[in-house]
DNA sequence: TTGGCACGTAAGCAATCACTTACGTATATT
DNA sequence: AATATACGTAAGTGATTGCTTACGTGCCAA
């Protein structure tokens, strides 16, 4: 059975502290118990259960039981809500995702060079 | 004179605040002083001040003093940590990202270089 | 059943947060 | 000079955070 959260926090205060995006990180490469993940603290195992039960309001994970265990699952989509936050700022420091942008409107499909840098100012 | 910060706060814990944002997202349309961005918050303006202080601290806003007022200026490229770190989770959810990527290793059949970023692990 | 393992939760605590009001300082206006 | 404006800072306060240790529950194994 799959638990969600019931509540629901914020999403930035959930990535606002640095031990809670790490264990995003460990769980974007596996699903991973509370022991695999506490085992990349030095905090006390306890204290990654709150920081996970945080992640799980947020609905940024979700839980699974197996046998024992608890296994947190990450759930990327809800990290939409800071993409777009951030998307309105795109335009001051990327050119290349304008571009791409505009690669894609287009869709005429003849430029073929899309792979251009440019940090132009 | 432009003032930038002395301190080095976290971006992440500046923009968990929705107040913060609003500022951010208020000064990505124009600087603006601190009683004209007050204007738009119910909390006093000493509160606004405090804000100001932390977005200062991170890096994401300068001041500049004309007068008596004090102008703060978006620093928009301080936000590409937060954005190098969402950059990882983009393949989950970002399906035109993902055929971007598809699209730059289908096509890398010469030397050039790849702007699509690596997602090793 | 008995014991151990995995985990969540409760309680307690120091530190920090987010606000308020009061006040100080520099600049502009008259 | 006297006053008003724009702002930062200090001090105080209640709420929240982030941790700890202690303990309870559910599952598995001998």
């Amino acid at each position: 059975m799959v638990v969600t959260s019931n509540r629901e926090p914020d999403v930035f205060t959930a990535i606002s502290h640095p031990a809670r995006r790490h264990m995003l990180d460990l769980l974007a490469e596996t699903d991973r118990s509370v022991s695999a993940l506490a085992g990349h603290f030095r905090m006390s195992r306890p204290a990654v259960s709150q920081h996970l039960r945080i992640l799980l309001d947020s609905g940024l994970v979700t839980e699974q039981r197996h046998g024992r265990e608890r296994r947190y699952h990450l759930v990327p989509q809800q990290l939409a809500s800071v993409r777009d936050w951030l998307a309105r700022y795109e335009r001051f420091w990327d050119d290349r995702l304008r571009r791409l942008q505009a690669h894609l409107i287009a869709t005429k499909s003849n430029k073929q060079k899309p792979c251009a840098k440019s940090n132009h100012e």
